[in-house]
DNA sequence: AACATGACTCATA
DNA sequence: ATATGAGCCATGT
């Protein structure tokens, strides 16, 4: 397992309730500014296995990234029930956004 | 025009 | 079988 795998794997973990990062800032944060493509395929070849708060975890438009159809309502139904509000279909609302904007300064 | 983002996809280890 | 790096490429700033 890399270093940037483990930093990934525990900046997600530590997602509150109720908040969501994006995948560019995840990346940026675990040390590697460009790989927010190596989150995506995290998120997807090791949610169950380690466990990871995936629903909480979106684009830099504040978006569920999901084409499929029903991943995007299992992810969207996941941040209902945890208050998350949407703007739009796809969009959360900016207050929760802020939350990510704000990490944005660290 | 250059640069950023991305629930992709593939080849390799 | 799992984990990783990288390439393709559309979309948008």
């Amino acid at each position: 397992m890399t270093q940037f795998t483990k930093n990934v794997i525990e900046i997600i973990k530590s997602i509150p309730y109720g908040k969501v990062m994006t995948y560019g800032q995840i990346a940026k944060a675990a040390g590697s500014p460009r790989a927010a493509r190596q989150v995506v395929r995290i998120l997807n070849s090791m949610s169950e296995k380690y466990d990871l708060p995936w629903h909480r975890v979106i684009n830099s438009k504040g978006e569920i990234g999901f084409q499929d159809e029903e991943m995007f309502h299992a992810q969207k139904s996941l941040l209902i029930s945890e208050g998350v509000e949407f703007s739009s279909d796809r969009a959360i609302s900016l207050l929760i956004y802020l939350w990510d904007i704000e990490y944005k300064q660290y």
